[in-house]
DNA sequence: GCGATAGATCGATAGTTGTCAATGCGTGAG
DNA sequence: CTCACGCATTGACAACTATCGATCTATCGC
C-alpha cells in the first residue's frame, strides 16, 4: 500500500484512459442499473415507442394500446419518469407524456438495438 | 394533426424506415427486455464491466472484487450468458468469461453511457 | 355547486429474483 | 486411486415487482 488510491492500481498512468478501466464503481452502477430496470419490462418497452413515435401522448391514450389497468399504466409510467427517460407535462385534466429531451438518443437507441 | 410522415404506412419502402415507426410487437418486446433484464443489476454491471476490463476473467477471480459468494456469481454469469452478453469457455478447472465478440460494442456502450 | 372524467395512490396478491449454505460433478495433482 | 479445487445445481428464504380493484384528488362542463 505504497501510494495513494486504493481503486487504481496501475503505477503509471497510461496514455489512454479507455472505458473499461474502472471497474465500474458502486454507486455508478447501482444508477446504471435502476436505468436498465426501467427498461426491463415489455409493457414499459411498448409504451416507451408508443411515446416515441407520437411525441406525446396522455395517459388515457396508453390503455388501451397496452391492455392493462390505468393504475397499472400510471404505475410504469412512474418507473420510467423515475428512471429520467420520460417526463410528464399536466394540462387540465391530461398527462401528456414525452420523451426526455436529452434522453431521446438513448431510447432511440434503445428501442432499436 | 396534419402531420405528413408521421402516419407512414405507404407500402412502397420509403428511404428511411425509422425505428419509431411501429409500436414495438410483443415478441421483439419481451426480447429486448429480457436483454435488458440481464443489465438491471448492479452486480452484473460490474462483472460485466470487469471482463470488459480483463477480456477474460475466470469465476474464481470474480468473486473476491465482487464480494459475493461463489453459487451467486455463478448465478449472474450464467444469466449474463443466457442473454447472449458473455461467452464461458472450459479450461482445465477454470471457466473463462469474456464478452461475446458480436457484442461487444453493445455493452461497451451499455457500460459507458 | 354538481356530476363526470383523468390520473395518482393504497392495499392485496401472485410471481419473480438475488442471495447463501449445502451438495454434486469434473478435472488435475499427488 | 484419492484428494483438493473450480464450478454448477439445488433448496430455501427474503426482497422486490407487476397487476388489479377500490378509493382519493383535481379539473372541466353544465
Amino acid at each position: 500500500m505504497a501510494a495513494g488510491s486504493k481503486t487504481l492500481e496501475s503505477p503509471a498512468a497510461p496514455c489512454c484512459p479507455q472505458v473499461t478501466d474502472a471497474p465500474l464503481g458502486d454507486t455508478e452502477a447501482a444508477v446504471l442499473a435502476q436505468t436498465y430496470a426501467a427498461l426491463a419490462d415489455p409493457v414499459r418497452l411498448k409504451l416507451l415507442s408508443l411515446i416515441a413515435a407520437s411525441g406525446e401522448m396522455c395517459s388515457c391514450e396508453l390503455v388501451e394500446p397496452l391492455a392493462k389497468s390505468q393504475p397499472t399504466v400510471s404505475h410504469h409510467t412512474r418507473i420510467l419518469a423515475d428512471a429520467g427517460l420520460i417526463t410528464g407535462d399536466k394540462r387540465g385534466r391530461w398527462v401528456y407524456w414525452s420523451v426526455v429531451p436529452t434522453r431521446a438518443a438513448f431510447v432511440r437507441q434503445a428501442l432499436g438495438s
